[in-house]
DNA sequence: CACCCCCTCTTGATCGTTCCAACCGCGTGT
DNA sequence: ACACGCGGTTGGAACGATCAAGAGGGGGTG
């Protein structure tokens, strides 16, 4: 037997070599793996010994054929931009690829065209490659969601259906007014008073949501805002200049940003005007990226529970793919701030 | 028919139901995909407007059990540690995805216990869910690898392996010390003479390559060494302690570093005694990481091929499942220096 | 004209698993 | 004593693709 196996690749046991190990036939084994209770204990027994022994695992295409799942979890991949902080995704990953894990799944990444969104998906339906998707970037108009929507393929968001408030599908979202609102009372907390705003175009859903966080906030404390908002590309340029305008025009105390990017162009200008983040101006930043973990004198961040994103996508996907007509709640988690040198 | 798919999810066609529209077997469609030389050219036309019409895509599942291949590459995804400025994986991964795609490939990520390491590939494995894997964390003295070989599990390392240069597997790996080196001259180059090595303790075998960049670099030209290296752990306050260290004892004009990480904490104390990097001390990094990128006057910092990596990691792959004798050479790549504020 | 061969296409079997319906032994109710 | 239900097991048929081998027709050759 040793011999057989010294060349070229080991060839795994298949049920019928545990069935006859343990003297019963296939079906008695695909029951003891699929439907234990259907068994006489002491066969139960034997079966799980010859199992074990052989090292047995069924095979996954096989079995993929007669049940018509992969136990697969498809995801586009899309490259943090280089030059920005926003590296979400390989926490958020990894949180779901854990997760998927504890459900029985496994995550695929793949990548599609730049041009055509729904190549990917396409090819990936069409030869039930994945029983499900994780769509992350819904804030790209998401064509994509739509696309699935209509094409019956099964799949979780991660970020709300901005566009269409009571899409079919289930989601999960993080409270991003919610972070920034939080973000807000904590600086005014320390006595701040002009406390300046740094965000996205509007034409940005989630950006303008973030931005109700601010606005709402000082409204509420009776501050002022008139003047103190930016609106730019998410980028360290824009987010240094949109600072230098705003420290010259309005002298905010303060500032709060819809990305760490946008806040890492905050304490670029700060720093070339010699201003001390946390002594002189406080500023607060979005993701909590490695970025405002490591820069010297560390950034308060807003920081999504992304964890508890990935344990509400993939229960949403197991409630998906048992009860196809059950839709699962909506779930909108409430991020975390953490206090660095920046906003103390 | 159009009735009949309104509800439920839509049933893909199957090879027998392009063979029936194009009045031709199952076989002949099988051979107008991955044979097409064998069909004359009015059939494999006729074939193809079939294929195109019905959106036909073969089910995976059903090919994998009868090529006994998944077109699949596993690979386990350790997230980063938070509170470093290490971000390598994210666009390995998906230079990976990219480079899988272009060769037929999907990428299935998976995670692992913490203790038994090879718990989910032998999973993987038995269940002959993937048909190799790419590692990436060699430098933990690998286990895996040592087990993957010998259970002769296909697989490509990114990462040389240290502790037998012989190894059987194919890897991809980057040139450390060459890195360090061209960091090293750099600064020589701006008229440092004092430089000091910043790197990880002794047991690193990728440390201790990277230090022979620098160590090798200083002998050739004629400049001291002595008293100018530290090794400690991976951290930020590591990297600060131990610049703080080196400054008052040694007088180091310029740090080079085995990481971000470590830079970033001589960033630290830098920032913390008033210097001003690039223009006082010089300061380089490794990796080219986002907080190098963004952090206020800019890190300069050794970068990583990662793309090249993926794309011999790649060609490895699809030589030794093409040709499981044939052992694809090894390729050390060349890295670049990514030159900012900190030592311009 | 018969023979052979090559080119093109078809038929039957197979991969390893799960689903289906039938089967068997056994105890129970009538 | 016979039918019946029930837990436990059995062989056979699917799932959808590929592999192996064979069938049919046209053209060249002796």
């Amino acid at each position: 037997m040793a011999a057989t196996q010294r060349r070229g690749p080991v060839v795994p046991p298949t049920l019928a070599d545990v069935a006859e190990l343990a003297g019963v036939s296939r079906q008695t084994v695909s029951n003891a793996l699929n439907n234990p209770a259907l068994l006489r204990t002491d066969t139960l027994e034997r079966v799980q010994e010859a199992v074990a022994e052989l090292g047995y695992q069924p095979n996954r295409a096989a079995r993929n054929l007669r049940t018509r799942a992969s136990h697969l979890v498809g995801m586009r991949f899309a490259p943090a931009q280089e030059g920005t902080a926003n590296a979400l995704m390989e926490r958020f990953v990894h949180s779901l690829v854990e997760e998927c894990r504890a459900a029985g799944y496994h995550v695929l990444l793949f990548a599609a065209d730049h041009d055509d969104i729904t190549s990917g998906y396409d090819e990936l339906v069409r030869s039930t490659a994945v029983d499900a998707f994780v769509v992350t970037d819904t804030y790209l108009g998401n064509p994509q969601a739509a696309w699935l929507e209509q094409n019956r393929v099964p799949f979780v968001a991660f970020g709300r259906p901005w566009d269409d408030p009571d899409a079919g599908h289930p989601w999960a979202d993080v409270d991003g007014a919610a972070g920034v609102a939080m973000a807000t009372r904590h600086v005014i907390g320390r006595g701040h008073t002009r406390v300046a705003w740094v965000g996205w175009r509007k034409d940005s859903r989630i950006g303008e949501d973030r931005r109700s966080g601010w606005s709402a906030t000082m409204r509420e404390r009776g501050l002022p805002t008139t003047g103190l908002a930016a609106r730019v590309e998410d980028t360290i340029a824009s987010g240094k200049e949109a600072a230098a305008m705003l420290l010259d025009e309005a002298h905010p105390s303060a500032f709060v940003c819809a990305s760490d990017t946008l806040a890492m162009g905050v304490l670029h200008t700060l720093h070339d005007r010699g201003l001390v983040p946390g002594r002189d101006v406080a500023v607060v930043g979005f993701d909590d990226s490695q970025a405002a973990q490591v820069v010297p004198g560390g950034l308060t961040s807003v920081r999504q529970p992304l964890e508890e994103v990935a344990v509400e996508v993939v229960a949403a996907l197991q409630g998906m793919l048992a009860r196809p007509r059950l839709v699962h709640p909506p779930r909108l988690l409430t991020p975390s701030l953490v206090v660095r040198g920046s906003a103390p």
